[in-house]
RNA sequence: UGGGGCGUCGUCUAACGGCAGGACGCGGGACUUUGGAUCCUUGCGGUGUAGGUUCGAAUCCUACCGCCCCAGCCA
């Protein structure tokens, strides 16, 4: 039931340009989780994207583990993320590898990367290391062995590797850029020490690669294509390109970023999930509460669920934290169709059925499935003289508006007859031990009207079991973000489980086995625990809760609405402290090193542009460069600012002028024609696309694709004409007062004519063929 | 603070100079032997701020504001 088509995304974007250009001819992704810990949701939103992407585009995705740490590696680790990806429903037939799969080619280019001088290997220890490389401020000092020979490191390094330094002796290190900005530059480490057993190599290596070194190698080495890992990698994306730039590599993979999944009341944090399993705060990386897939699967979450919520998210760079609503919505969208229906009575009432024959027992044909699911079924359902309801579902003083049962008041037994309670017993302490209610069967004319209907189950025939109720891991939203300064294991929810022993399910629930969802009617869809279901006594975990608009109301009701006052966004207060240096102090600066420039800043405002403009035209040399020249060819100052301002540095994007194949002559030429009307803004636009692109005179371009500014009034008057009466529908909304159509109109002419079309002049003989 | 990123309904996400759209949520309605199933909804609600360019700006230019990431021998 997956909905409607996959959404756009960035990444799909990129792919969509890379097999339209021929960079790529197919699509090759890779999931590459390390092994040092189980997958949570947050992993789920990855494989579903880079397997997805794979599918979608006819490529392949390779599982990988990223097991270049052995010290925190382990095997059962390897197994569960195979299981779990396996079970998400996503293969990687053979496609599957390990970092370590790759160790002696990634030794051997790192001994090409000695050779060429390129790496070193450092005595500094961490501490030193960590001082050497300076602050965001300061540059990094070279270490005191950056300088050693070429055969010298080689020794070191084939030493290394022979195992004759203990941990953290020497380290090899990439000559990177040590006054680099990027801190991931300045001679990132490449190999370390570690006399630790692999779980896969064993014990014949005590060097290891890291991560910044090995992950772009293995993309290579797989023929990766398109490398997708989350956001805090885009300082890393600057060594994965050096790392390829400078090894011989059989590929030319990219990495991409995309923001990682956050969602509330809970932490996707490795570390700090395996602290909830050491230190027993859950019942292991499978407790139904932790947002592991593990876990997730035990309580009772489905693949196709979870599968649907990472579609439904989207993929982006914005940093984002998801409603867990959307994850209990795409539950309950599964569930509802896969759960047939049940009842239990978690905190009994006994009732007692006046009238009721002592042994008199109806067999009811109780459906499993609701209407609108559709699928044919029943189950038994016996009816006697005693039965167990709800307690929530009675109240001695109903609220107004409760459907319930009160005092006088009546309910249908769902499946079942129309009880009034007429008698309520209590013991001495005043609780509620027994009601005692008229019957009203069949279609009996005196039966009350009712309005609510509540689950039951037969007293005689009810099978007790144990039912767990599992709640939000955390009692805050945010516990990653709490600045409380609690400890964050204080924001644990202490209700995120509660075991209800005595509930006492309907008969036909007792032969359940385990795993099998089912919905406890108005109570939640649940879930028989896969561990600790045993013969004929079911364990039921609630996997989620049925929407409850009941509960609601009551919440609102009781809490006297909080009006919430947010703090309006502190409109420009200027407390804010020194933004970053801004381009145009920037600017200020380079004019203040060079007199030239200063003088163009003068010259450009005595021309008359406006400060804005002379700013821009004057912050660096090239743009001044290009101004002049187009200057001296087309003496219009402020028509020319306005373009090189305006649209060639947006169509630059950063990059320096010369690297544009347009010249001053070009853009002149196109000034000069928008200018005298010859074409219009758009035209230009479009023919300062071509110049930039690949140069050559607007004229010439203007000839060629035929960009001459229509302005003649009859042709305009017959385009305007035929984009009428080719959108009724628009037309129609635009004449009962959406006024925003007259831009979609007018540029649907305009594209009509080839952009050929004056715009203005469209744009005002629509408006007046449209008032009459 | 140097650098790298990001700001669109309450939340997530589209729109690539031309109708600000979808989903969750919220509200309203229908139906009802699940208040909680299910369905409908032309209902609510948004382009961080201020200027500029353009016939037309969420989109291009400029400035400002805010948030995230980087100084592990983790990944």
């Amino acid at each position: 039931m997956s909905t409607a088509e996959t959404k756009s995304n960035f990444i799909r974007q990129i792919i969509d340009a890379d097999l339209e250009s021929g960079r790529h001819t197919r699509v090759v992704t890779r999931f590459p989780p390390e092994p040092n810990g189980y997958l949570h949701i947050g992993h789920a939103k990855s494989i579903c994207l880079n397997f997805g992407l794979a599918r979608d585009y006819g490529g392949t995705c390779h599982l990988r583990m990223d097991d270049t740490n052995p010290e925190t590696e382990e095997e059962e680790y390897i197994e569960a993320i195979k299981n779990d990806v396996s079970w998400l429903g996503f293969e990687w037939g053979e496609k599957l590898f390990h970092a370590s799969d790759f160790f002696e080619q990634m030794y051997q280019l790192a001994v090409g990367l000695i050779r060429d001088g390129k790496a070193y290997v450092d005595h500094l220890t961490p501490e030193e290391i960590s001082e050497y490389r300076g602050t965001v401020r300061e540059p990094a000092r070279p270490s005191p062995y950056r300088d050693r020979s070429v055969d010298e490191n080689l020794d070191l390094f084939t030493r290394m590797r022979a195992g004759e330094f203990p941990d953290g002796h020497c380290v090899l290190r990439a000559k990177g850029d040590l006054a680099s900005p990027n801190m991931k530059l300045r001679d990132p480490l490449l190999y370390r020490i570690r006399k630790a057993s692999h779980p896969r190599t064993g014990d014949t290596w005590c060097i290891y690669p890291m991560y910044d070194y090995a992950h772009p190698l293995e993309d290579a080495f797989e023929h990766i294509t398109h490398s997708i890992c989350t956001l805090e990698f885009e300082n890393n994306r600057d060594i994965y390109d050096w790392v390829l730039d400078n090894t011989p590599v059989p590929a030319r993979p990219h990495q991409y970023e995309f923001a990682r999944l956050n969602v509330g009341y809970t932490v996707l944090s490795k570390r700090k999930l395996l602290q909830l399993v050491n230190e027993k705060h859950v019942a292991g990386w499978d407790d139904p509460r932790m947002p592991t897939i593990a876990g997730m699967r035990r309580r009772g979450f489905t693949p196709e669920a979870i599968r649907n919520f990472c579609d439904l998210i989207g993929v982006a760079k914005a940093n984002s934290f998801v409603d867990i609503g959307k994850l209990e919505f795409c539950l309950r969208e599964d569930l509802n169709l896969r759960s047939p229906r049940y009842m239990a009575v978690l905190d009994p009432i006994e009732v007692e059925l006046v009238g009721w024959a002592a042994d008199r027992v109806t067999m009811i044909d109780a459906p499993l499935w609701p209407e609108d699911v559709g699928r044919p079924g029943t189950r038994p359902l016996p009816l006697g003289g005693r039965v167990f309801i709800e307690r929530e579902d009675f109240e001695q003083t109903p609220p107004k508006g409760f459907k319930r049962l009160s005092p006088g008041a009546a309910v249908r037994l769902r499946y079942g007859p129309v009880i009034r309670c007429d008698e309520v017993l209590r013991d001495e302490t005043g609780r509620v031990v027994k009601l005692r209610c008229a019957v009203f069967e069949g279609d009996a004319a005196e039966a009350p009207r009712v309005e609510g209907t509540i689950h039951w189950v037969p007293a005689h025939a009810a099978v007790p079991a144990e039912v767990r109720l599992y709640d939000r891991l955390f009692s805050v939203e945010k516990p990653d973000a709490d600045t409380s300064g609690r400890d964050w294991l204080t924001l644990l929810n202490p209700e995120n489980l509660v075991v209800v022993r005595g509930a006492l399910v309907e008969p036909a629930l007792a032969a359940l086995g385990p795993g099998q969802h089912v919905q406890l009617e108005r109570t939640g869809y649940f879930y028989t625990d896969p561990k600790d279901t045993r013969p004929g006594a079911p364990v039921f975990n609630r996997v989620v809760t049925l929407r409850d608009s009941w509960a609601k109301r009551a919440t609102v009701a009781a809490s006297p609405a909080p009006s919430v006052v947010r703090p309006a966004a502190t409109a420009a207060a200027d407390t804010g402290k020194a933004a970053r240096k801004s381009r145009t102090t920037l600017r200020a600066e380079a004019r203040a090193a060079e007199p030239a420039l200063a003088a163009r800043y003068d010259r450009y405002l005595a021309l008359g542009l406006s400060a804005e403009d002379a700013d821009v035209l004057t912050g660096a040399q090239d743009v001044g460069d290009l101004f002049e020249a187009a200057l001296s060819v087309y003496g219009n100052a402020t028509s020319i600012a306005r373009w090189v301002v305006n649209e060639v540095l947006g169509a630059a994007k950063d990059a320096p002028l010369s690297t544009l194949a347009l010249d001053a002559a070009g853009l002149a030429g196109l000034v000069r024609m928008v200018d005298a009307g010859d074409i219009s803004n758009l035209a230009g636009k479009e023919v300062l696309a071509e110049l930039v692109e690949k140069g050559g005179t607007a004229v010439e371009i203007v000839e060629r694709r035929g960009l001459r500014q229509v302005n003649d009034a009859a042709a305009l008057g017959a385009l305007v004409e035929a984009v009428i009466a080719a959108h009724p529908d628009h037309v129609a909304r635009y004449k009962a007062g959406n006024a925003g159509l007259l831009g979609f109109l007018t540029g649907a002419a305009v594209r009509q004519s080839g952009g050929k079309a004056n715009p203005q002049q469209v744009r005002a003989l629509l408006e007046a063929a449209l008032a009459g």
